[in-house]
RNA sequence: GCGCCUGUAGCUCAGUAGGAUUAGAGCAUGGGAUUUCUAAUCCCAGGGUCGCAGGUUCGAAUCCUGCCAGGCGCGCCA
């Protein structure tokens, strides 16, 4: 264990292959590493069962447990039921707490550095942001969080479809709700946009100009403007709620931004590959030549827009790549899970690796309102909006709400249920841990300003390691058990959020049976080892809430 | 019809590569703990044929096949 550690489990499947390896066994083998189900140890291997399944004899398992068993950090060793059980030794607990501190407080890791752009929210610009918006920008932020702490740079980018058919039916549906609060005749169009938020937007737009029922008919023939005020009204309405959110984007980049000739040349270039097609009057690009189910259209032959919303995704992900990103992170709706083919495709045909862009698919938001399901659907005008959701939430709740499932569940979120939740919520009990710890801290320091890397460091030059019990070396296992699931993050922020519950719930426990300031009854030495514990504890939770974005208040 | 996702306790969900004593949490229900660093806490109890049926395996909630149920998608919309 020379090198920077990582965890436990990494460090115990490590040690098994490189085991192996000097026994001459270099065949590559999957084994598991978890949590013993035996209370007296604390990691368990199916590593013999997978062994023995690979035809090695019972001699060469011995050797293998005998040589796991001479390790330095490790205490105990046993089979059970075909299971390798190790206990780790008191040794581990002064090894992890080394490391901590000559490596910055684990508010980092770095083994890797590439140059990410995450693409994730990009509502279009029709309307407010709602409930849905609100899960991927909790994941998306939380995501580039741990990108960050492994050492990429991590570009946060916001996709605004200015640009579509979808557009110019909100451009009409604004001039008739101009009409409407002008007192002229209006008919919203069937597949308009239906929302009673246009015609606050109208009204809006009606003071800033100072329509009137003269100039209205000149005004609504100014779709130019009207268009402008639109998308700027709408970008900025994302903004602000975002802003709320704590979600900050690096840049919004406007579809309009990529012009007719960065098209052309696009489809000049999938021409030179021959990937392209005439038929009807429709250039299409062959698509299913990289497994999607069928070819698509990139310049329609009918409509008022020329070239399809697809046609400026494949030049968006030029564009990306261009800018020097070498891993793009998509991240979809549900709704568009059909998608994700097609932008595989594109990115493959753009002479990239589609494995340098990962595409992230969330499942959807149910919202239940006192039982019943509700459709969301903006061209409806049925929403719950972000913005309502803040105001009865706070931010950080929120975010860690729609973070508490796995990205392929369904999350219901009911209505009733989320107004509770400013009571009694998963976060507080995670947050009650910090603040318990910063009592017995502030009873002890007398102060809330306390350096944790001096006192950690000043406790471990006295400590008494010998001291250490099984439920202290339990229960700080389980805290460091932190970056394992930091690492999982990766695939899912879900697991950040499980962490938490976890340790809270092991804090929670280990507090209310055992004292940490113990000195009358336990002897200074074992208060020592107790306070670098919570000490140390308290960095971990620092750590991780900065991954979440999530503040832990010292007093609640 | 095809594709993706889901089906585990009354409710909401874990179980990430097929593994282990008794399939786990939270909420809800019932009972208990406060001369003790914050009770926004802890402890105990009840509650499950893991959608159904086959199969593979030493071993299946997990993999395969079929079926049933729900959600989403299958545009020259985005």
């Amino acid at each position: 264990m020379n090198q920077s550690f990582f965890s436990l489990k990494k460090y115990l499947e490590n040690l098994f292959l490189e085991v192996l390896k000097s026994l001459g066994f270099n065949k590559d083998i999957k084994f598991s590493i978890d949590r013993s189900p035996v209370s007296e140890f604390h990691y368990g291997s199916n590593i013999l069962l997978i062994l023995r399944k690979n035809n090695i004899d019972d001699d060469f398992i011995n050797k293998f447990v005998n040589k796991i068993r001479l390790c330095y950090f490790i205490e105990k060793v046993e089979q059970i039921k075909g299971f390798l059980n190790i206990k780790f030794s008191k040794e581990i607990f002064k090894f992890v707490l080394n490391d901590f501190i000559t490596n910055g407080l684990w508010s980092s890791y770095k083994i890797s550095n590439s140059k990410v752009l995450i693409e994730f929210v990009s509502a279009n610009p029709t309307g407010p942001l709602n409930a849905v918006n609100g899960r991927a920008a909790s994941f998306g932020l939380v995501l580039s969080n741990v990108l960050k702490y492994f050492g990429n740079y991590v570009f946060k980018e916001y996709y605004v479809n200015d640009v579509g058919e979808q557009i110019e039916k909100l451009i009409d549906s604004v001039i008739q709700r101009i009409r409407e609060v002008n007192n002229l005749d209006f008919n919203i169009p069937e597949d308009g946009y239906k929302g009673e938020y246009l015609k606050d937007f109208a009204i809006y737009l009606s003071t800033k100009f100072n329509i009137t029922k003269d100039n209205v008919i000149d005004f609504v023939k100014n779709r130019e403007l009207i268009y402008k005020e639109t998308i700027d009204y709408f970008v900025q309405l994302h903004i602000n709620t975002l802003n709320k959110f704590g979600v900050i984007f690096d840049n919004f980049f406007k579809q309009s931004s990529i012009k007719q000739e960065d098209l052309l040349n696009l489809i000049k270039y999938l021409e030179e590959k021959g990937l392209i097609y005439e038929e009807n009057n429709a250039i299409l690009f062959r698509s299913t030549y990289f497994g999607d189910d069928k070819d698509r259209v990139l310049r329609k032959s009918v409509g008022k827009v020329e070239y399809t919303y697809f046609a400026y995704d494949i030049e968006y992900i030029r564009n990306k790549f261009s800018r020097n990103f070498n891993k793009l992170i998509t991240i979809l709706g549900p709704d568009h899970h059909g998608y994700v083919n097609r932008l595989k495709a594109a990115t493959s045909a753009l002479n990239h690796n589609p494995d340098d862009h990962e595409i992230i698919v969330l499942q959807i938001v149910n919202v239940v309102m006192k039982d019943k399901a509700l459709r969301m659907s903006k061209r409806k005008g049925i929403l719950v909006l972000l913005d309502e959701l803040i105001e009865n939430v706070s931010p950080d709740i929120l975010r860690f709400f729609f973070l508490s499932r796995l990205k392929d569940s369904p999350l219901e979120l009911d209505i009733e249920f989320m107004k509770k939740l400013t009571f009694d919520n998963p976060l507080y009990y995670i947050q009650y841990v910090y603040a318990r710890i910063n009592g017995i801290l502030r009873n002890f320091y007398n102060t809330d300003e306390i350096d944790l890397f001096k006192e950690i460091t000043n406790l471990m030059n006295i400590l008494k390691y010998e001291l250490i019990d099984d439920k202290e070396l339990e229960i700080f296992i389980q805290a460091i058990e932190l970056r394992d699931h930091i690492y999982s993050s990766l695939n899912d922020p879900y697991y950040l959020v499980l962490w938490g519950s976890n340790f809270a719930k092991a804090f929670h426990q280990f507090y209310n049976s055992n004292k940490i300031l113990c000195e009358d009854e336990l002897g200074k030495d074992k208060q020592n080892i107790r306070l670098v514990l919570i000490l140390f504890f308290r960095s971990l939770l620092e750590s991780w809430a900065s991954l979440l974005n999530i503040t832990l208040p010292k007093k609640m």
